[in-house]
DNA sequence: GGGTACCTGAAA
DNA sequence: TTTCAGGTACCC
C-alpha cells in the first residue's frame, strides 16, 4: 500500500501520539519479527517518529542509550496507535477503504503507558529492524521530497539508466519512495511514455519529470497520502473514490486530458497505466 | 537487468 | 478456481 506519501502520513500521525510514551511490553505474534525481542525495548521512551525512504522509523531512548525501530510496511502493513480514544484507523485514505484491522493479522504489538502501538500485516511481507545506528537505515536512493532532488541530480542519475523509465522509477537505489501507483501517475503528468529508456530522456522531459514528481508527492502528502480516494466527509462516503488518480487502475476509461482510452501494459510483471495520446 | 519467491486475501 | 495486489530480496 504505502509509497512515500503514505509512509510520511503514518509517521506524521504517529509522532505526536507516540512521543513521550514509555514501552512496557513488546509482543511478537509472527516469528518472522522475532528479532524485535533481542532488544531491550521495555522501559524505553519514544522520542521521535520519522520517515526514511519508505520506512517509518521509531526513535526510542533509555537514558543515554538510543535505538531505532525501522518498520517497512511493504504491501499490506499498518501501524495503529490505540490510546483508548475513538480509534483512528484512518491513517491515510486507502486505509479508510480497507476493513478495520483484525486480530488475526496482528503481527507485533508495543504496549505503552498511554496506549498501544499495533502492527497489522495480512500478507506478512512487512519487516521490522532495530538498530543503534540511525545512519545505517538511510536508503541509498535520493529522496525526491528533499532539496537534493535538483534537476542536475536527476540528470546525473538518469545518465546511465538503461531501463524503461517506469521500471527505473521503481528502483529504490536511485530515487526512494515511488511505487507502482505514483510511477504511472507521474509519467502521465510528465507526458512521458513509460517504455522510454531513462537515458534517452531529453532535458525538457527531465525537467517535467522532476517537477511532476515533486508536485504529485507534495499534493499526496498534503492530502494525507490520499492515493485512492478523496473522501473528505466523516460519513465514510466513497463517492469520490479514485478521483485523484488520473490513470492508475483506469484501463479502458477516457483520458482526462485527451479522451483517448487509458491502456494497461505489463512491465517487469507489474501493471503500468498510460494514455498513448498524451504519452508518446 | 529480468524472472521468481515471499505471503495472504479479495475479487473476477 | 484463477488472478491480481500500492514491495523488494534473491536467483541467474
Amino acid at each position: 500500500m504505502p509509497e512515500l506519501p503514505e509512509v510520511e502520513t503514518v509517521a506524521r500521525q504517529l509522532r505526536p501520539a507516540l512521543v513521550g510514551a514509555t514501552i512496557q511490553r513488546v509482543l511478537v505474534k509472527d516469528q518472522k519479527l522475532s528479532d524485535l525481542l533481542a532488544w531491550e525495548l521495555e522501559g524505553c521512551t519514544f522520542v521521535d517518529v520519522t520517515r526514511l525512504g519508505k520506512q517509518v522509523v521509531l526513535s526510542v531512548s533509555s537514558g543515554s542509550q538510543a535505538a531505532y525501530v525501522a518498520v517497512h510496511l511493504r504491501m499490506t502493513g499498518r501501524l495503529i496507535w490505540d490510546d483508548g480514544t475513538p480509534l483512528r484507523t484512518v491513517q491515510f485514505q486507502q486505509a479508510a477503504l480497507q476493513r478495520p484491522p483484525i486480530e488475526k493479522h496482528l503481527r507485533a504489538e508495543c504496549v505503552c503507558s498511554s496506549g498501544r502501538l499495533s502492527f497489522f500485516d495480512p500478507r506478512r511481507f512487512g519487516t521490522i529492524q532495530v538498530t543503534a545506528d540511525y545512519e545505517s537505515l538511510r536508503p541509498v536512493g535520493l529522496d525526491p521530497t528533499t532539496e537534493d532532488f535538483t534537476e542536475r541530480a536527476l540528470v546525473k542519475l538518469l545518465e546511465n539508466a538503461k531501463q524503461p523509465i517506469k521500471q527505473w522509477l521503481l528502483r529504490q537505489d536511485r530515487l526512494v519512495g515511488l511505487g507502482n501507483i505514483y510511477a504511472s501517475e507521474i509519467l502521465f503528468a510528465s507526458r512521458i511514455h513509460p517504455e522510454r529508456l531513462g537515458a534517452a530522456l531529453v532535458t525538457d522531459e527531465i525537467k517535467q519529470l522532476r517537477l511532476q514528481t515533486k508536485r504529485i508527492l507534495a499534493r499526496a502528502i498534503r492530502h494525507c497520502g490520499t492515493t485512492f480516494s478523496d473522501f473528505q466527509d466523516s460519513t465514510g462516503s466513497v463517492g469520490g473514490f479514485q478521483r485523484y488518480l488520473k490513470v492508475y487502475n483506469r484501463e479502458g476509461e477516457p483520458c482526462p486530458r485527451c479522451g483517448a482510452l487509458i491502456e494497461r501494459i505489463v512491465q517487469q510483471g507489474r501493471s503500468t497505466f498510460l494514455c498513448r495520446g498524451c504519452q508518446q
